[in-house]
DNA sequence: CTGAAGACCTGCCTGC
DNA sequence: TGCAGGCAGGTCTTCA
């Protein structure tokens, strides 16, 4: 499901709907949890700690949702098929809600992860940096850390196709299958084209073209495939403004030739093979 | 070290 | 209608 401009649309929802921002405190007055583990096994002890105390305007890092309070850091990650909803009053639960989080302002947060490839954890106070899910992680993409001369040196030496280097968390964070190829045809770059052979002049577009987009996608709320929903059940409306993820046989939208697609490291592909050459 | 493939899970869609 | 097979937005582990 979520890449960063949906993580980052969640992000943005949940700080409103608790109302982060506002002087007054948000408390954590309940947590349960209906399972033992998603993909790791959820510290419940450690989280169910976090009661009574203050939560902190949520924050995000790479594809991770960092809740924080003075006691300690509620981690989560959502995988492919996590998410957030408000659980409004009488609302029965559904299958695969996993966690349960009230607050002293009456909002009550649900869980939900069919496939169970999220992460809930817990990370000690201010050292979220030290924590193993995050001190591996690359530059920001919408930082200014992330710029032509940085991608250039790390991809100097690597021989992989592009596609699965823009992909790699250790470069950069938050670009996932359907975003990478959304970039690439957006900078006329072949998905298969060997990292270290692309040019300065190439490094820049690209670079340019994954900023943009992410911010697009996040202005639109995120793309919605199957899954994905804001924390009110909102669709994400990027889908519509994508130009070959999921287009296989559509014609190009600058070419009007078909758009192909191939499975590249075990991960469906899509790019135009005229406007796109290695 | 790098890169590719396998593994982890459930649900949905297609085709026989 | 039923069932097998393939597919899905992520990332850690294993193997060459």
């Amino acid at each position: 499901m979520p890449e960063l401009p949906e993580v980052e649309t969640l992000r943005r929802e949940l700080n409103k709907l608790l109302k982060l921002d506002s002087k007054t405190p948000v408390k954590f007055t309940a947590i349960e949890f209906k399972r033992a583990d998603l993909r790791n096994k959820i510290p419940k002890a450690k989280l169910i700690n976090l009661i009574g105390h203050n939560l902190y305007p949520i924050q995000r890092r790479a594809k991770y949702l960092l809740f924080p309070t003075s006691a300690g850091t509620l981690l989560n990650h959502l995988g492919m098929t996590g998410n957030w909803r408000e659980l409004k009053d009488r609302e029965d639960f559904k299958n695969h809600d996993h966690a349960v989080i009230e607050f002293n302002n009456k909002v009550k947060l649900v869980y939900n992860d069919p496939r169970r490839f999220g992460i809930i954890d817990f990370v000690i106070p201010q050292k979220e940096n030290e924590s193993l899910w995050l001190k591996h992680l690359g530059a920001e993409p919408l930082s200014k850390e992330f710029n032509a001369e940085y991608f250039f040196a790390k991809i100097k030496k690597r021989v992989a196709p592009i596609k699965n280097i823009i992909m790699d968390q250790k470069i950069v964070v938050g670009v996932g299958n359907i975003y990478a190829s959304e970039v690439l045809f957006k900078c006329h770059i072949h998905p298969l084209h060997i990292a270290n052979k692309l040019s300065f002049k190439k490094v820049i577009m690209l670079v340019d073209a994954i900023n943009t987009i992410l911010k697009k996608a996040i202005d639109s709320g995120g793309t919605t495939i199957k899954d994905f929903r804001t924390v009110g059940g909102e669709k994400g409306y990027f889908v519509q403004k994508l130009k070959v993820y999921g287009r296989k046989g559509s014609s190009c939208h600058r070419c009007h030739k078909p758009i192909q697609a191939k499975k590249i490291s075990g991960r469906s592909t899509y790019w135009c093979p005229y406007c796109q050459k290695k």
